[in-house]
DNA sequence: TCGGACTGCCTAACATGATTAGATCATCGC
DNA sequence: GCGATGATCTAATCATGTTAGGCAGTCCGA
């Protein structure tokens, strides 16, 4: 008996080979759009044919499904480690929080349509895969009520607020910093609309 | 000589059968999805096989044009319709621009998606199909000079603002008013911003 | 009125992509 | 060593956009 070594090598190889069906997958994604990914490079990259991906995926949508997660997944763990250093006055933190949003989103635009967008035709995230997304949204709200903006209202503008600039860029500004430089004033308005105190000179 | 009518019968065809192609594909677009639109249902509904549409389109994307071009042109109509019965005060005739934009967008989802989101992976619309929707931004932009919100930031804001509300209205309550109940309180918020006068008992 | 050109549509065929079925080869526990 | 299991392959199916080439009716000029 030589210790317990009861790794399941089976189940590991298995494990790592998803997941490097995931990053060629990401790889793909981001050189050639997201809704350009085809099963047979996916395949082509990780040395393997099409059909024997799906040993480790269900379908395509699956795959898609777990880049999902991943991004999501992602997003919660950028606002996880972001709690740790938030400013203490409410504004600054409603801003730094759409900053870390916004920054994320914008960072990865294959991962942003993933994430925010129906650009894939078929494709609708499973809920597990949605858990993460809703844990981001479960702590901005939580910071929102701390901050004293309880209202279900407020909390919906500000979030079509940041996704109406997020969008706005990827689409108009790709690459630019057009609407990305108007997320401090825009969350300033929301403040003020909200009546959050913390009077920064009104740069308006 | 009888009279001179020179009607081009062919050419009046020819443009009556495009149309019907584009009807059949609303048609389907609203149905089924935008992105499940296929060239084969398309012929079917209209009496014809698939390769026949290629008389009359060049490709599957440039019906997908033709039908961005006819979208933002209806969009163009409402606004000019709009402008003859505009209210007087400029936050009045903010919110009323907003609400037509939210409402036209909002009333056909395919349509919405074909407007102002990438869902066709290939697509990209060509400048005279674009034409009309740089016509509504024109319109919306004029607006905005003579009620005196002259700065291009804000009007960017307001851009970003509004289809923001859009975008998750549709992608969160579908058929649903969560989104569309907060576009005035938007509105007010962004007026209140810029230094809009008119003074609506703030209902915050 | 006749013949050629053009119009409008069709069938057949191709390329690409997801997906399934079945065969093959390696590996691992006994 | 041997059978089961796992990993991968090839071949085939189906849907879709698109191209090539054919055929019938129509129209226009001689």
């Amino acid at each position: 008996m030589l210790g317990s070594p009861i790794r399941d090598r089976q189940a590991e190889r298995r494990s790592d080979t998803r997941a490097e069906i995931l990053e060629a997958a990401w790889v793909i994604a981001r050189e050639k759009g997201l809704a350009e990914l085809t099963l047979r490079e996916v395949g082509a990259r990780i040395g393997m044919r099409a059909p024997s991906l799906y040993s480790y995926f269900d379908s395509k949508n699956a795959i898609y499904d777990a880049m999902f997660a991943q991004a999501w997944s992602g997003c919660l763990a950028a606002f996880d480690d972001l709690e740790k250093r938030l400013p203490r006055t409410p504004r600054a933190e409603l801003k730094k929080m759409a900053r870390a949003f916004f920054d994320y989103a914008v960072a990865d635009l294959a991962r942003h349509q993933l994430m925010n967008q129906r650009t894939i035709s078929g494709f609708v995230p499973s809920t597990e895969a949605y858990a993460p997304a809703v844990g981001v949204l479960e702590r901005v709200r939580s910071h929102f009520v701390r901050c004293g903006v309880d209202r279900a209202d407020h909390f919906d503008l500000y979030i079509a607020l940041v996704g109406g600039l997020i969008d706005a860029q990827q689409a108009n500004d790709p690459g630019g910093s057009r609407w990305s430089a108007l997320l401090d004033q825009a969350i300033d308005m929301f403040a003020d609309h909200v009546g959050l105190p913390e009077s920064r000179r009104k740069s308006t």
